[in-house]
DNA sequence: GGTGCCGATTGATGTGGATCAAAACGTCCT
DNA sequence: AGGACGTTTTGATCCACATCAATCGGCACC
């Protein structure tokens, strides 16, 4: 049955990956019947690590899964021709990634684990064939892209109208909310990134982060030392973000 | 036959709507075969007049639809509970309009005419279900949604990365390449939207949009006298974006 | 054909965050 | 344990764009 966990190879054949797993609330069986999950067992087998600092795929790269983070941190980025680049999203575990390559079968940015991470691999067109035949699938499907889109657009929101303050506070704000839904403390987690790539995410140089870093710390709102955060005052992070001068 | 044409109603009935539209090619129906957008008929038949200054939907509507332009001019704002907005897009004939409903079954952004337009209305469940029948819709379908994943990152990138002249130069890129998909002159057309609006989607301010087009006249690369712009040098626009001091 | 108003332009000044620089701290490797 | 390198912090200075302000111009409406 298990035979496959005592190999210690890459990539790994289980059985019911998705009925067994304990993010399927938050993950792309979310919403649907056990039933249906089941049906998603014969399309989800297949596991892959991804060692902290690799690729799991690059801008460029033909698409033909998607993958969605079982155990881990990634993050993504845009390169542009000129060389700069930008994070675009920091992934953790029961989303979705590599959505970007469906409209043009190629990635377009390249995504990087944080940490030794593990994801499953969700072939594209099997994905596709499913959908056409579970209803409930589709529509889940459909509602998983729409909330990407508002996500870029809550992104594209604090970069053009927010202050370097507001932003690093709905950044902190928005791990919080994530790292509680999958069960971990809002308020005390491990930063997985380094201060550049929050500020590339940002839009802000990592000393600016930094400093903003440290004034959070000196008005109580936070505990920071390195990657550890502890967030000491929820709603002053939040009454930054409800307009201050 | 055409006797809807007559009555000065702002929703009409027409048969044929996807089929004969000459927009079919940049629209929904992209890709598909005859038979396959004369399915597409059945669904889209409803046209609605939206005049300028009019909202297709506000923030917080409950979504049924999605919206397809077929003439006119439409932005796209988000609002931030302390009142800031944001133009998150614009959107020009065979643009769909309102993936972002599909989430959460409620409007997450206010959608208004910048000019009187008409949209083909989509009604979502029909699509849905259509597009369960018609694999090539769905896959269509998720391509369209993936471009506008993709199209967000950009606008993040240039909201991230870029100084203000290469933010004015990309948007105008843009709005050439758009104009040129739809036999419109890619070099010489007419702004629908403020210097204000502008400046909100580039996260500038209207003032910064204003001194940067006078330096791109003085400079020669277009030409500008109020909403009418000619672009006499697109090499050279292109050419800031490639990295330049 | 005026008149009023909104949008656009242009100038003067201010400032938030970038840039440059240096030191402190951690961590990984041998 | 020691050394090297990458990350973070903090300070000093600079600059791109914001802000404030005044004027101009076009268009709609009496």
């Amino acid at each position: 049955m298990d035979c496959a966990k005592t190999t210690p190879v890459s990539i790994q054949q289980l059985k019911k990956v998705c009925s067994t797993c304990s993010l399927r609330e938050l993950c792309l069986p979310m919403g649907l019947s056990p039933e249906e999950i089941e049906q998603l067992d014969h399309l989800v087998y297949t596991r892959k690590r991804v060692k902290r600092g690799e690729s799991l795929y690059r801008a460029g790269d033909p698409f033909t899964s998607l993958n969605a983070v079982r155990t881990g941190f990634f993050k993504s980025t845009v390169v542009l021709e000129d060389g700069r680049d930008q994070v675009t999203g920091f992934h953790m575990p029961g989303e979705i990634m590599g959505l970007d390559g469906i409209g043009t079968d190629r990635h377009t940015v390249s995504t990087i684990a944080l940490e030794d991470s593990e994801v499953c691999i969700i072939p594209y067109s099997r994905l596709e064939e499913l959908s056409h035949k579970v209803r409930s699938l589709q529509s889940q499907f459909h509602k998983m892209m729409s909330r990407e889109i508002v996500r870029d657009q809550g992104v594209m929101m604090l970069l053009g109208t927010m202050r370097a303050e507001e932003r690093l506070a709905a950044f902190l704000l928005n791990l919080s909310q994530r790292f509680g839904a999958r069960g971990y403390s809002p308020t005390e987690f491990n930063l997985r990134m380094t201060r550049e790539e929050i500020g590339s995410y940002l839009g802000l140089k990592l000393e600016t982060i930094s400093r903003t870093f440290s004034k959070f710390q000196e008005q109580g709102l936070i505990t920071v030392r390195q990657k550890h955060v502890r967030i000491e005052d929820l709603k002053g992070l939040r009454r930054l973000l409800g307009r201050e001068c």
